[in-house]
DNA sequence: GTCCCTATACTCGGATAGCAAGTGTCCGAGTATAGGCGG
DNA sequence: CCGCCTATACTCGGACACTTGCTATCCGAGTATAGGGAC
């Protein structure tokens, strides 16, 4: 069980994203220069989050990626299924249902007990993130690490204005 | 993310040898042919299992495999964590720390806030698993799927007499 | 001076290679058993 | 009849190919801009 590495780096972009205005946009170069991340494979992420609906991506000169709603109204768990693809970490193949000691279907009416225990697993998880949005993980960044929140903001404040 | 397969067998496989009396054990070819699964790739993860020190193997003739303690003292987590390996799923790179706006590392004291909230939910994935027993699972499978649980017994009788 | 048109530069988007990890399989090392032999 | 020894058959254990999916990259389609020309 591994996620991929642009999980990461979509959760760093839409915290950054959050602070351009809703006007303005910002590049995939330009946020994975911010990040020092290959632009090109960042950008491949950008995309899928865009399908999903939360990022919007302007084209053209002067285009660029920002927030489709609200920071408040974006979970952690929408950007991981969006670059992620939404595929259940466990996927119960039935296998009671197999071998030798197979009865008919009538049987096994109710959902195996394996399969709830990880699905509930699952969710617990997905729980901790569906309460999570941006907005908190700004603040928790501005807290843990203020000036680097500054350098932050101002980088992006010279990189708007030119 | 995704769990590898053998996390399913691994658990069928568990639960099944709960009903083996302690002196005696099943040889990974019979849990296979129990699960109708490729018997030598079962035999890998049981290996894991029992270097996990969740399972027993007997070597040599009549030898097989047995649980290494009672079942209520074995927990789906530590299943799971043998197979998989427990590699996080999450794994913070830090990228907070890179680019141009990177500063000293006394501005970094405190762990990345978005790594703090995947590691929550990872947490959160792991207590369910760690909180639920083998015998949960068994009495689950019982109460589920009664006539199957019967046939299964009867299997594993046939089986250890002969 | 104002409007329109065109060429341009820059953006996103999807299609294309490379690689690591999971999937599946095999054969060799080790051990309890069963049978035969000797006492 | 009893004990010991040897050969055997069966088990687990680790080493070896293959496939899927993640990683990384590129070039083409589309659009707002900027400049030049006509009115």
């Amino acid at each position: 069980m591994k996620l991929s590495d642009g999980v990461e780096w979509a959760l760093h972009c839409a915290t950054v994203l959050a602070a351009v205005p809703p006007d303005r946009g910002l590049t995939a170069a330009k946020l994975a220069e911010f990040h020092d991340v290959p632009s090109a494979y960042l950008a491949k992420h950008l995309q899928a989050l865009t399908r999903a609906g939360i990022f919007e991506a302007v084209p053209g000169r002067r285009g660029g990626y920002r927030l489709a709603r609200p920071a408040s109204e974006i979970s952690v768990l929408d950007v991981v299924d969006a670059v992620e693809g939404r595929l259940r970490p466990f996927l119960c193949s039935e296998i009671r249902q197999r071998g030798p000691v197979a009865g008919p279907k009538s049987d096994y009416r109710k959902a195996c007990g394996i399969s709830r225990v990880m699905y509930d697993a699952e969710n617990a998880y997905r729980d901790v993130l569906k309460h999570t949005s941006l907005t908190d993980l700004i603040t928790g960044l501005m807290a843990d690490a203020p000036h680097a929140a500054v350098r932050g903001a101002t980088w992006l404040q010279k990189e708007l204005s030119s």
